[in-house]
Parts: C-alpha cells; structure tokens; sequence
DNA sequence: ATGTCATGTGAACAGGTTTTACATCACGGC
DNA sequence: GCCGTGATGTAAAACCTGTTCACATGACAT
C-alpha cells in the first residue's frame, strides 16, 4: 500500500505531468458517478475524465473497474460499521432504545450515503476475489449481532430467541427498507411515513413479541394487568 | 463470422431473412443474459448476437435496452403477481397458513427466476417512463395489501393494526432477505437455515406481536391464560 | 548528477450504441 | 395473379468506453 504524502491541492487546478493523489481522487470521482448514475453508470474513463487524467491513468492504481468499486464499498462498510457503532454505542442506557437508534442509523446511512450504500449492496462485486471486503461487511454486521446478543442476554435462557436469528431479521427488514423506500432511485416507491418510522414500527412490534420490548402502538395480544 | 445465426429454434424455424418472431427471442436472450451477468451485463448487441441477427435488428423493436429491460421487468411483475396470488389463494383455509404460504412464494420466486427479480428489482429503470411498469407492480403489491387486510381483519377494530403497515413491514422483510440471501450472487451470504424459515420465523414472530398468529417457538411475554 | 521506478500519456484495438440508407418479405387491394 | 406498401432486418458509419502497449516524466535515493 502506497501512504500518498501529496496534500490535494485546495485550488483543484492540475499539478502537471503527474496528479499528486490520483487514488483518491478516483474514488471520490468514482462516488460522486455512483450517486449520480448507480454502480453499473460508472465508467472508468469518466472518472479519469473527472479526475483530469487520461483514461489509462487509473489503470495504475485499481486493476479494473471492479476493484475500483470494491475499493468504494469496503470504504463504505467501514464507515457504515463506524455509524452503526455509534448510534449502537454499547447500548448505553437502555437496550432497546440503543437498539432502535441503530436501526435509524442504518437508513440514515443509506439515505445520506446512497454511493457507499449502493457499491456495498448493489454493485456485483464477486466477494471471493476482495477478501478484505467480506470481512468489512462482516464486521458491519458483527455490531448488528453484538447488539442483537445484548438484547436477547436481558431475557432468562428459557425465553431466550437465537440472536443470529434476531440480527438477520432486523437486518433484513432495515435492508429491505432501505433499499425500497430510501435509496434516491427513480424506482423508489411512496411511502405514507417515513422509512425510518416504518422501520421503527417494524422492530418493536418484532421485539415485543420475544418479550424485548414494552406494548407498541398497536394492539397487543390479551394479556394480564 | 460476425454474428453467425442460432440455428437452434425452440419454437421458431428459422425463416430467412426475417426472424419471424425476434421480439420473444430479444426477451428471452435478455432474461438468459441477465441471469448470468445481472440487469448491468445485458446489452442490446449481445442479445442481438444470442437471437441471430445483426446489431441493429432489436432497435425495430425496442428503443433502447432501458425498454427492453422494462418489458422484462413488467413481465416479471405479472408472473410475480400470480405466483403469489396462488400461494395465498384467497385465504384459503387458515389464514395465517395462506399468509407463510405467500411469504414462501415470495422468496421461490426470487430463487426460481433470478433473471426477472433482477430486472424488477435492481435494474434501475425510471419507472415515471413506464407506467404499465409501475402499475404491474402495484397489482403484485396489491396481492400482499389484501392479505394484510384480510389477516387484519379477524382481529376486533380497537386491536387491528393498518393493513398497509403490515403488508410494508412484510415486503421490506421478505425482499431484505431475498436481496441479502437468495440471490444466486457472487455477493451472497451465507446462511445457518433457509431463507424461506428465516422468512417464516419472522413473519411469525412479527404477526404473533399483534395478536395474527399463536405462539412462536420462541418464548412470548408471560401472559394470561 | 544520475539511475530507477512509480505514475501518467497517446495510440491502438476491441466491442457496444445508435442512426441512416437500403434490402427483403408479408400481405392486402386490385 | 400482380404490385405497392409497410414492417422487419442488414450494412455501414460515427461515436462511445474499456483495456493494453510502448513510451514520457519526474520524485527520490544514492
């Protein structure tokens, strides 16, 4: 791995015969063309062009187009495991409300980062070849299955849900709102609330049912008291 | 040597000049394509080159491969619609039964046509230029919608949560985990069960929450009774 | 100063897209 | 039966992009 020590040039004109920092500024070419146009609209010539080089330049510095992408989503499952973290944050305090902040932080995630989002999710990458990648997102994961496991932990043994089964579910249904509700995609679908609140919804009445969290908003089974 | 004719009619002799029937054979090379490379990995020459003709041949057809994608793609809806409208059958019976059953269908669906569920749901197809698009995956939207009523309703007015939350929470979960686990994908993950009992325990555990289906195999809340 | 190597250029080739002019054929009116 | 017309396919061309090659440049160590 090559450290760059050329500091980007703030007035953005071109230093001459060679970039400076060419790694990164394809990658951020490269973010700003998935934004705009999905992973499959990224061309390596147009982030070249954006990135004021020619179009053999990038070639140097990612063997294909592919590992250009890989590169984006392994950035992007570090941050996402970062946001995940956070919001997370050891479920200090109670549980379930650092439970569900972690769900909003996963479609906020999604919503404010659609480029890292969409490298990470929709673009085929085949895994076997960016090693480094699966265990990005494996990691990103692990938060979810950390937390999933502290939840389950607050209930006797007896009542006590597989956590792997809880983390693939909630990851499921963020995932799945995510990617029809959230992403800024000309096939995105209207919604009458927002996803964050769907999700929201979708996880309390999920946990109320293992006995993970009090009565949602709706109307519980009958019970006693 | 271009572009040598296929000499091999399922269907479809082969009639000269003319193909005869091109449209079909764009569609269906398009669905083979996409299967192998994903919506991206289609393009018009090749699907041109599988059909037998010249490269220019698909544009009497279709304006560009945004079309023909969406009419792969609203293809897929319909079938998608009638898959899941068996499986549920009208509520047939149990309810709750119809409901697994369409949940199962879902996610066969995804597993048995990969080539269409990825043209409905990732090939990024501006959905305001196909309305018949949009309205075919209504209709299959519409499928689920009217479970979730139906289910909701055999509930008594103060408990009955609203059907289209339920039919959201339902899809976003069921689409989650065909995207994330069912996909033939270089991307996939692995996973300790299968897909259709990871779906079928969380919308089990989800409907129990309100009050839809009996006990899950994991513990509830203490209650009465 | 000098050699070396990472980095960027330019040219070349392969293939995909789309348009245009033309070729072929199916079909219906006469 | 003949023929004209429109639908369908071909060929060629102009224009992209991806990728590779030989070569140019200059940063850096010696």
């Amino acid at each position: 791995m090559t450290w760059t020590r050329n500091p980007e040039p703030p007035g953005g004109e071109r230093r001459g015969y060679h970039h400076g920092n060419l790694r990164e500024a394809l990658l951020a070419a490269a973010l700003s063309l998935i934004a705009e146009k999905g992973p499959a609209g990224f061309t390596i010539a147009e982030a070249a062009r954006l990135a004021g080089v020619s179009p053999a330049a990038p070639y140097r510095h990612f063997r294909d187009a592919e590992a250009l992408l890989a590169e984006v989503a392994l950035r992007g499952f570090e941050r996402f495991e970062l946001a995940l973290s956070r919001a997370w944050n050891n479920g200090a305090a109670d549980p379930v409300r650092a439970f569900e902040a972690l769900g909003r932080a996963y479609l906020t995630f999604a919503r404010q980062e659609p480029a890292y989002y969409a490298a990470m999710f929709e673009a085929r990458i085949d895994r076997a070849g960016y090693s480094a990648l699966e265990a990005a997102g494996d990691r990103a994961f692990g938060v979810l299955r950390e937390a999933s496991e502290r939840l389950a932990s607050s209930l006797p043994r007896e009542r006590r849900p597989p956590s792997l089964m809880v983390a693939l579910h909630v990851w499921a249904l963020a995932h799945g709102i995510a990617t029809l509700f959230v992403r800024p995609d000309p096939s995105r679908r209207k919604l009458p609330m927002s996803a964050e609140d769907l999700l929201e919804a979708g996880v309390l009445v999920y946990l109320q049912s293992l006995g993970l969290a009090g009565g949602s908003a709706f109307g519980p089974p009958p019970r006693a008291t």
